[in-house]
Parts: C-alpha cells; sequence; structure tokens
DNA sequence: GAAGGTTTGTAATTGTGAGCACAAACCCTT
DNA sequence: AAGGGTTTGTGCTCACAATTACAAACCTTC
C-alpha cells in the first residue's frame, strides 16, 4: 500500500502535538481535541493514523504515550539521524546554532565552507572543513541528511556533490529549483516565496474578508 | 472566480524563473520550456495563468519581461511592503542580515526583543526596540508583514500582538501551531518538521528505490 | 449488568486539482 | 499567399484526498 506525500508531511505535527501533551501529563487525548488543537479535522487524523494500524480505543480516544511512540517509530524519529551543514556565512551559523534539531535526533557532525578564512574556524564544537574535502569527507564519514546554505549559484553544484556522496536527504536554503534524481529527497525552505504568495492575499483582501491561508 | 491557493503558491515560482531568463536576456518562453526549468508540467503552467488571463501567443509562447510584469502586479510585488522582525537571537539576526529580501520589495523597518540587554543595540542599520514598545510602535508606524522569531512560548503571544495591530501576513519561524483569525494569513517555516518527513522516507526506502519526495 | 454516552475505524460520497488532447491562433519560410 | 510547424487556452477525464456518516467497540454510572 502506498502512503500519500501529504500523510506523512502531517505525522510529524501529530508527534509534536503529542510531546507538549505528555510533557503536561495528560494520559488520553481524542481525535476530536487533537484536531481543535491543531487546526485539523478529527476525520483527517483518525484517516491518516489508520493507514498504519489501529491505535486507539472507541469511546476513549489515544493512548498519549503509546502513539507518540508509534509515531517515533514510524518516521524513524527514534534514532539519531547524521547531518552536514554546507555553508557557513550567517545562515548558516544561525543553523549550527539552532538547539531545535539536537532533541528530535538530528545532530549536526560536519561544516563546511568554501571560503578560505572560515576553514579551521571553531564554531558550536564544530571544525569548518574546506569544500574541497566535501566529498573526501563524506565518502569517509557518510551523513544521511545535508543542509545546503550556500548562495544560489553554488547551489546545485553542492546537491549533486551531496547526492554523489550517497545523501539521499537535502533541506535546501537556496532559492532555486534544484533537480535531484529519483529516490533522493529535497525539501526547500524558501520565506521569499512565502511573503510572495502572501502578498497576493495582501493586496486583494481589502481588511479580513477571505479565509486564511493554509500555512 | 475562486483562485485555488495551491495556484497563488505557484505563482512566486515562475515568477522567479522570469526573472532568470530575463537577466539572460531572453524574450520569449513557453511554457514547455518553463516547465522544464522548474520540474512542473506545462499544462500545469498554463492552467495557472490562465486563471488571470490571456497572456501568451499561439505558435510562439510568452513574452518574458511582460508575464513577469504581469504577474509582479497580480501578487503584488511592484511595491514596497514593510516587516518588523520580532526576537533578535541567532536566527533574528540571520533574518535581518538576510539579503533576499529587500530586492524582491521586502524591507525591514523595525526590530523587536524581550532581553532588556538586547534593546538599543544597533543592527544592520535598525535599532532595536523593547518587546514593550511593539504595539504602540506598529500602531503609530504600521507594518505589512511581521515576521516571529522568538522562542515557542511567547510566538502565540507575539501574533495576537501583532493582530491586534492589524498586521494581516505573518511569516512564522516559531515551532507551534499558532491559530489566527480570519483574514490574517500565516506562514509557517519549519525545518525540524520537514526533517522528520523526509526520515519516514530515509527509513523505509533501502536505496533509491520510491520517487523523489514533493519538494 | 444494563443503559447511555463517547469515540474509533472505515465504507461511501463529495470535492478538487492535475493531466490530456485538441481546436484555434500565430510565426516563418518558400 | 499558402502551407508546415509550434504553442496557447481550455473542455473533459481521471485520480486522489478530504469529508461524511455510521456500525462496532469501549467506558462509566447507576
Amino acid at each position: 500500500m502506498e502512503i500519500p506525500p501529504v500523510v506523512i508531511d502531517r505525522l510529524p505535527l501529530y508527534t509534536r502535538a503529542l510531546s507538549t501533551l505528555e510533557e503536561e501529563g495528560r494520559d488520553v487525548v481524542s481525535s476530536q481535541e487533537l484536531g481543535t488543537l491543531l487546526g485539523v479535522t478529527p476525520a483527517q487524523i483518525r484517516k491518516d493514523l489508520s493507514y498504519f494500524g489501529r491505535f486507539g480505543k472507541q469511546g476513549r480516544g489515544y493512548n498519549v504515550r503509546k502513539l507518540l511512540n508509534e509515531l517515533h517509530h514510524i518516521l524513524g524519529l527514534d534514532r539519531q539521524w547524521r547531518m552536514a551543514v554546507i555553508g557557513v556565512g550567517k545562515l548558516g551559523r544561525a543553523i549550527l546554532g539552532y538547539e531545535g534539531f539536537g532533541p528530535q535526533g538530528f545532530r549536526i557532525v560536519e561544516a563546511f565552507d568554501a571560503d578560505p578564512k572560515r576553514i579551521g574556524e571553531r564554531i558550536e564544537n564544530l571544525t569548518i572543513r574546506g569544500a574541497n574535502d566535501l566529498e573526501k569527507t563524506l565518502l569517509k564519514n557518510p551523513v544521511d541528511v545535508g543542509i545546503v546554505a550556500v548562495p544560489a549559484e553554488s547551489a546545485q553544484n553542492v546537491i549533486d556533490t551531496l547526492v554523489k556522496c550517497g545523501v539521499r536527504a537535502i533541506l535546501s536554503y537556496a532559492p532555486i529549483p534544484a533537480r535531484v534524481p529519483p529516490g533522493v529527497y529535497l525539501k526547500r525552505i524558501e520565506p521569499v516565496l512565502a511573503l510572495q504568495s502572501m502578498a497576493y492575499y495582501l493586496k486583494n483582501s481589502p481588511r479580513s474578508t477571505a479565509a486564511a491561508a493554509r500555512s
């Protein structure tokens, strides 16, 4: 059975809400409550979960801890993932310093930059390597994810190199529609595109008429 | 006629590709070529554009500059948008220093932070104001967009304040599913969620089997 | 232990967006 | 000016995701 990508994209949302509930000491939650929390219909949640099994109890709801564990297992969040950051400008440094990755099992273990002045510098317990060493280093010590924070011009090049080194998941902050071969997964973070599509709604709704944009 | 949000989300992509083509001195482009460039089917592009008018010529294609102007006008990119950044930690600083906003007409004109030690500091030609001044400042000098770069705990609070000040578009980097009233547009930048959904594919494809994830 | 009130899981339906295919329109060459 | 070769715009079809609706299952209370 093939699971729709939109479903996979929603699972992390559920995971996060469940984590919050667990920290609050909640034992059980219904699809109704979870839906209200996330702005999703209860039926959507139930159907999404039903792709993977039957985790709830009728008349009661879902056991928070059990469902969280199931989702962690399904998504592969019950292990550590190794990541490399390529490009250590302002953006790259912010990524290296971001504390949201570690707790979720995503660890940055390498950092690269093309600027000779930056090579050897230590940031956040990592020594920056030269772009020339990228291929050699990753072939010896593979990573699971590549985070691309280089200028648009170099992005496709970097991505091609990552793919050559066997990296199968790439998170790109570069503003280009990069192409990757089948079997490699690419997600892009594009604040400018997000702003531009919001500009349309700003321009075309005099004041609070249309429905809110999907986030 | 109501235009599907996914269509609006694709228009900025077209805009960007057309800009590149214009810089290269291209006069005309076909939906075929544009599609190859962006990884989208030609029919999709033609259909998307047809929501707004008839911009092409049969047998020839689209005039690059003319179509670019049309899209700029449609999206509201033919003017300046004023933005405020709330939260000037590592992430906020990277946002303030990002050079990709200005050329697209998005200008950061205010920066706020709750930490007294940061108030008064100058970054990128801006003086950081205190979080207490947020409401007063924005009511006097309104902005079009709010960029939220505060920790998860404070995010909903900040967002509520922004809404109260009449801000109708919010770009949030905070990892929470914030709720906004109808008529306010919220887009979230969530690198962790992106990584988590890619982890599923990493885990479930031994090596380059399934199709690439939609980016 | 029976009854009333919840909530799940899923079959069926509805809604919507993407792709296909073709007529109409345009350019260029001869 | 006529014909061949492109490419647009769009009606139609198809695929798939969201919603609805309900039987089955469970808990709690009396």
